[in-house]
DNA sequence: TAGATTGTTAATCGATTAACAATC
DNA sequence: TAGATTGTTAATCGATTAACAATC
């Protein structure tokens, strides 16, 4: 397998899986570079390219053997073994991403959220409890952490995420309105929903 | 102003605007591309080939007026006129953005919210009401909409998208987990939060 | 004016696509 | 075997970076 695999690539990994997981459902067993091109709107280059950086999943003649590939990619991408996270802030997007099944499906376990409003301190989305923001020193060591999920205000981000790497945690899935600024050991994937809407607009405008 | 803007460039000018805020909050009336560059942690080069897909903002021997760069990309982005929205599915995450007040701020406007939920119709979100989808054609037509955000099950995603298309909906934000085929005057910015997850996901494997 | 900094052209780098020998 | 399709190298395309003349 090479180093170095490029963001592009990656960024196509989850998608290859989705798509692989519905021929699976749709009870497609084996497929070609070139049909699945059709269906994904790629280049079939693109889809031999993107896999020979992990392997060569193939057979010449053949084609790839949907769940094996779908399999491959779930290794890869490190579904195989379940993630424990903590969402910080409970407000609604914290509470939708804790309430999501899917997630759960797929071995994002939440483990607890956290948030510095009495209101919501106390209350539960199903059975994940909501704590107060104090006890993170408390509470996060005994819960194995691996991901914590930034659904707070931006101002409190930063520190927030400080306080995370502090208590051992590497990776952080932000939500809020800010880069951050991170150690070169930890990680950080941005969702800025309002740079999506944005983007969305910028369309709008210059579609007419 | 030049044809063909890369998508590269537009994903990228909300954070400029982000950041042009953020100087402006400060007080900071000028910057220079090679100031910006240092804060945001991109090239100076880049920024100068971004903004002038767009027009020559800057000036020589100064650099760039921050609020005049911020409107200039308000602009572009199509931020100064705004957006109606329904929203498409009326549960945890639909709810989010529908409760979020940033949007309303920059002029999204959610109107209604639809959903086939019994037990959801009727509620409201602020003075937001909740419909049932059943009356998509009955509402949408009152209500100028611009934009429909895509928050329900994927297995309605694609049927819904072809209603709202025919109600002249051409903007779609998409959160449902399957990607869209549209007519080509219409078109859709997908936020697949579990892709970024999985992105995540591959980048803490392969961090140790 | 002299210094600073842009706008823009040219050079480099990386990612995508095409082509085809290897091989199942 | 013959046909199909991969894995991989080479060619192309596009995006980023560097350089510098223009100019405020």
């Amino acid at each position: 397998m090479k180093q170095n695999i490029s963001k592009a690539v990656i960024k196509r990994l989850p998608r290859y899986y989705r798509y692989l997981g519905e021929l699976l459902d749709a009870g497609i067993t084996r497929i070609s570079s070139e049909e699945l091109s059709k269906i994904m709107k790629v280049t079939a280059s693109q889809i031999r390219q993107d896999l020979n950086n992990f392997g060569g999943f193939g057979h010449q003649g053949y084609g790839y053997n949907v769940e094996t590939l779908k399999d491959e990619i779930s290794v890869i991408l490190g579904l195989k073994s379940p993630h424990n996270l903590i969402i910080v802030g409970g407000g609604n997007l914290g509470r939708a991403i804790a309430g999501y099944p899917k997630f759960g499906n797929r071995g994002f376990i939440v483990k607890a959220i956290f948030d510095n409003d009495k209101s919501v301190i106390g209350s539960r989305v199903g059975d994940i409890e909501t704590y107060s923001v104090d006890l993170l020193e408390n509470i996060v060591p005994t819960l194995d952490i691996d991901i914590a999920v930034l659904t707070m205000p931006k101002e409190h981000a930063a520190e927030t995420a400080e306080r995370l790497y502090k208590l051992g945690i590497k990776a952080f899935w932000n939500f809020a309105h800010t880069d951050l600024q991170l150690p070169g050991d930890a990680f950080c994937e941005n969702v800025h929903l309002s740079d999506s809407l944005m983007q969305l607009s910028y369309r709008l405008k210059n579609s007419l």
